[in-house]
DNA sequence: CAGTGGTCTAGACCACTCC
DNA sequence: GAGTGGTCTAGACCACTGT
């Protein structure tokens, strides 16, 4: 990847993570990044566009690029981001233990999605935050498109393996956040007291071309749940 | 608004929702699409870039625009949208009930954040689903920039009158979400259980100027509590 | 008024898919 | 090969902000 947009974008957010621009500055003005980066305006816009959906900036009208306050909490948060990738951008001692990870039959359904893989690799995992449980992940990954994973990997970022080592595009997924009474044998293993319920995540996740690739099922302590989000208001007129 | 990426945009969007586009369908090429609208290539794209964001459609390279078979569920929930449009959205027969309105000094935080505003309005509202309490919302409107409400608003869509009547262009957002134990009156107003904790989305509320306008605290019923998510990986290589 | 961002265009070149 | 989407450009015109 060496996409001149894409290029500013992480110049420009790398510049802001490390308070080059701060919260209050406004950015050059679209000709001066233009001309600085080598690029035509729609270009630079491109770039700035992506840092607006992102929440580090706002575009004023007549003003500029105005840097916001928001990145401290929201930087790697909303959209799709793994365990480990949180665990990294928020600097937590988490640890992970692989509970399971074994071939099986794939689920016929998740919800009401109906699977069209047979194969799957099942893997349980429970993440440890403060020597004490928080998390417990059940994930199938789908056979095709995945129909190996070393075992090293389950402990660290599968993420990472499939983008890096198989190449594979993670694109979007959908997901959906409950608070349910959970199998005894989960709450359990996260330390759940009686009747005492957990918040249920739930996500399909998707490649660029449209795969269904992974299912997964996280049940949270609800003492250590916390999402947080950035949105912008997204308008369309669909009556 | 007549911007004709968001005039093609809004259109496309509404053949897929009545179905003259469906999922597994192929949307015109985007030469197609430009010549059938009168619209330059890139005008096109940007419309159909919005309707990737928004999980409506995938682009795959060479082939052409894929109709996903996702908004089923999604349509209007991520992003910011307020109870009542989701109301409507989702046919709940939902009924609200205003339980407080009046005007109050501003908080000078909500969390962690600063409130500079001085004046604001509060208002308690109570979302009734099926005869039985669902979610207590807690908003404070801020004065400035809203001075003023007119008592039946509150009953109805606060962001309506505001975008109508006020023509204020709200923007974007930043939510948290947590399993919290409440003070006892809330859980009385929700029909709460001994000790039973309830799902608690705060947010903090802006315009397109950056002017904060709202901080809202919503308890919700844990097993009246959803949220649902479409989501796109966002890569930006901020190590 | 000059400077800013917002929209739109016409055309170029590339990489990909499918035949 | 023809058709598709992905990137990028240079330039135009507008609306908004400040002075």
């Amino acid at each position: 990847m060496a996409l001149k947009h894409e290029m500013i974008a992480n110049d420009l957010a790398e510049k802001i993570k490390h308070q080059q621009f701060c919260p209050g500055d406004f950015l050059p003005s679209e000709k001066q990044l233009s001309e600085l980066y080598g690029a035509s305006r729609e270009t630079t816009r491109k770039a700035l566009n992506h840092l607006t959906e992102l929440g580090l900036i706002q575009k004023l009208k007549g003003k500029g690029s105005l840097v916001l306050d928001i990145q401290k909490y929201t930087f790697p948060i909303s959209g799709i981001t793994s365990f480990q990738e949180l665990n990294q951008a928020l600097g937590l001692h988490a640890k992970t233990k692989v509970l399971r990870q074994e071939k099986v039959k794939a689920p016929e359904y998740f919800g009401k999605t109906p699977i069209t893989a047979k194969k799957a690799l099942f893997i349980e995992r429970l993440r440890i935050i403060d020597d004490a449980p928080a998390v417990l992940d059940q994930d199938y990954l789908l056979d095709p498109p995945i129909s190996e994973l070393p075992a090293k990997v389950a402990a660290n970022s599968i993420y990472a393996y499939l983008e890096k080592q198989l190449g594979l595009e993670i694109d979007y997924a959908t997901k959906e956040i409950t608070v349910e009474e959970v199998p005894k044998d989960i709450a359990k293993r996260l330390d759940l007291g009686p009747n005492e319920p957990a918040v249920i995540v739930r996500s399909l996740s998707y490649l660029s071309d449209t795969t269904l690739f992974q299912l997964t099922t996280s049940y949270h302590r609800p003492d250590k749940f916390k999402f947080i989000d950035f949105a912008r208001r997204k308008k369309l007129s669909t009556n």
